[in-house]
RNA sequence: CAGCGUGUAGCGCAGCCUGGUAGCGCACUACCUUGGGGUGGUAGGGGUCGGAGGUUCGAAUCCUCUCACGCUGACCA
């Protein structure tokens, strides 16, 4: 117990009615005056002009110049007055439209008990990405990653009936997910915010009119915070489950590759759009099979251009294992492997990149020059990608250090693969999957996903109900994520210039800065911004008055870097002739208006 | 987790090789100056040199261990 404690138990009883404090009166009461005066003077705002060295990307170091955020360990980060601001305007825009869908809010706690998970079996499954901690009694906690758990044990517990369902409840939770390389500040961090949201059903026609209403829904969120997205289809992932969306930022610093179809509805994320076979048959041979000179050329990019062929002649391959057995994937010249189809393959769910000791007693060859004509089929296991499989007279290692073979043509020199698959990355100029155009790719920022979880959840936890006819059935889940803070940086990566940040208004943490020059000076400067600050705020408009004895230089710097949509700037010089200064973050020049026009004008852009 | 790198004032860095007074720029404080794009000046304040141990008369500097942070990769509802 602490000492304040026991002091006020001790003297609690004694304590005289007439405190010398303001009498707290119950609900209901007016709310206290709001005290927090949006003026710069008064507002902890640790700007920087320097990049910290640690930030690697834009939105990292604008987030800390900003004052937005400040790291206080590896991947967590505490949140500013400014940066929090723009947290919670994101969360409001969010909670409005959650609960305009139906959803409910509730708050599930951080901290969850290991026995949850050991029942869905993903205590053991989740690995070294979970928070474990012990409390005082040794007992075996997490600091919750996701709520799928704990939510569906709320509804096992707390349904019973199918005229329970639908029901859709929604949180926004710190989470931690521990990392093995957090970066890029809060876009990749251990402790984010998240909203999720989780729906059960009884029927899988229920769930998927909730998807749907959900995917329109973040439509909404993420039209409504002014960002450029793409919801494409997505992979399930660890989660499980079947219909899948994400939902991106673009942004040419995303970490993941889009295909997205300009003259159709087909996006995807690369990880899943299919690459369609070829439509054109086999070439015939044209070549007898030769092996050439390679002294130095390891990658198809120097082979073909050492022999004056295009890329598109040249064959890679890929050597995996996968349950102690070699696997060899052929990929064109100028494509890339796509792991996430390779697992889908039988029996490569756990497959890893081979070793070169494992590669060199198979090939009894360096890695650069391996190739498939000649080898002991019998141990191994050939998959062709479908444009591989297509191909006529290739160039590929020819398994002897510095030589590569070409000419080289399927049955005639090698048997046909064993497996022929689409393995590979689609490219920009692929076909669509559709079928009504070619592909462009794009990269974006995850920012949210939505699942069809089905029964994964429900099952292992045995949430059922009752059914029409009294009789138990399992209930159809969906899950709905969006990742808050990782918002913040999405949209600084899609909006900012040399100056700073230019985040869209709707998120932005003033609508309005007014710039009083020479405020100390000039009483009819100071009169003019103190008055059109009183007539902002009282239209309910979040406005920024820099107060501050600065020069205009700072001021503005400081405005533009923390990225505040609208500016007015109120001089002595245009003043004498009644007018004020307008100009919006994105504006390449400013406007003059006249002072009594300005608070209509600002309005009218909001 | 592997490989590499960095820890010196709030931020950016020098000093370390060759041991001997802890420095520079920005920021901060006071005063003057200036007043529409980070003004100019004067005077100041602020540092267990990441931590522990060792070598030495003496360690920011050399040695050992350790911690933190970052980069690349793998990993990632």
């Amino acid at each position: 117990m602490y000492p304040s404690q026991l002091l006020w138990k001790k003297t609690a009883a004694r304590l005289p009615l007439e405190v010398p404090f303001p009498t707290v009166r119950g609900h209901p009461g007016q709310p206290s005056k709001d005290r927090t005066r949006m003026r710069m003077s008064q507002y902890f705002l640790p700007t920087m002009k320097e990049n910290p060295a640690e930030a690697q990307i834009v939105s990292h170091r604008l987030m800390l110049r900003a004052g937005l955020v400040r790291q206080t360990s590896s991947g967590i980060y505490a949140w500013l007055p400014l940066g929090f601001r723009v947290l919670k305007n994101i969360e409001r825009i969010v909670r409005q439209e959650q609960d305009a869908s139906g959803a409910q809010e509730v708050l599930m706690p951080t901290i969850q008990s290991a026995d949850l998970w050991r029942e869905s079996g993903r205590y053991d499954a989740y690995g070294a990405e979970m928070l474990r901690i012990k409390d005082r009694h040794d007992r075996e906690m997490l600091y919750g990653p996701t709520n799928e758990e704990m939510i569906t044990v709320l509804f096992r517990d707390g349904v019973k009936s199918y005229r329970d369902l639908p029901r859709n409840l929604y949180h926004i939770q710190w989470k931690f997910r521990d990392e093995v390389r957090p970066r890029f500040g809060v876009m990749r961090a251990r402790e984010f915010m998240m909203k999720d949201a989780y729906s059960f059903h009884s029927s899988f026609e229920s769930l998927e009119q909730t998807y749907r209403v959900m995917y329109e829904t973040y439509s909404r969120i993420f039209t409504r915070l002014g960002l450029q997205f793409r919801a494409v289809a997505a992979d399930t992932g660890a989660i499980g489950g079947s219909g899948s969306h994400e939902f991106h930022v673009l942004a040419d610093s995303g970490e993941d590759a889009l295909a997205y179809c300009p003259t159709s509805d087909f996006a995807a994320n690369v990880e899943l759009a299919e690459a369609l076979a070829p439509t054109t048959p086999r070439a015939v041979p044209t070549e007898t099979m030769r092996n050439v000179d390679t002294p130095k050329q390891t990658t198809c990019e120097d082979v073909a251009a050492l022999l004056g062929l295009p890329l598109q002649h040249t064959v890679k391959l890929i050597a995996l294992m996968a349950n102690d057995k070699l696997n060899i994937v052929l990929l064109r010249g100028d494509h890339s492997l796509n792991e996430v189809k390779v697992g889908k393959l039988e029996s490569l769910a756990d497959f890893r990149f081979a070793r070169e000791d494992e590669i060199r007693a198979f090939f009894n060859c360096p890695p650069g020059f391996l190739g498939a004509v000649g080898i002991d089929r019998a141990q191994v296991r050939v998959i062709a990608d479908r444009t591989v499989a297509s191909m006529s007279d290739f160039v590929m290692g020819a398994n002897i250090a510095k030589f590569h073979t070409a000419g080289i043509n399927w049955d005639r020199d090698l048997p046909e693969p064993d497996v022929v698959a689409d393995v590979r990355n689609v490219v920009t100029g692929d076909a669509s999957p559709d079928g009504k155009g070619t592909l462009e790719i794009c990269r974006g920022i995850e920012v949210g996903h939505i699942f069809q979880l089905r029964t994964k959840y429900s099952e292992a936890l045995k949430a059922t109900y009752l059914d029409e006819n009294g009789k138990a059935q399992v209930m159809e889940m969906g899950c709905y994520g969006i990742g808050v803070s990782r918002i913040v940086a999405a949209a600084i990566e899609q909006n900012f210039d040399e100056r700073g940040i230019s985040i869209p208004a709707g998120m932005a943490p003033f609508q309005v800065a007014i710039a009083p020059i020479g405020i100390k000076k000039s009483e009819a400067v100071r009169n003019a911004a103190e008055q059109l600050y009183a007539e902002l705020t009282a239209a309910g408009i979040e406005v920024l008055l820099d107060d501050r004895d600065e020069r205009p230089g700072v001021m503005f710097a400081d405005l533009e870097l923390i990225g505040i949509p609208h500016r007015i700037v109120i001089g002595d010089r245009g003043l004498k002739e009644g007018n004020v200064e307008y100009q919006g973050r994105k504006d390449a020049q400013a406007q003059s208006v006249a002072l009594q026009d300005v608070s209509k004008l600002v309005q009218s852009k909001l």
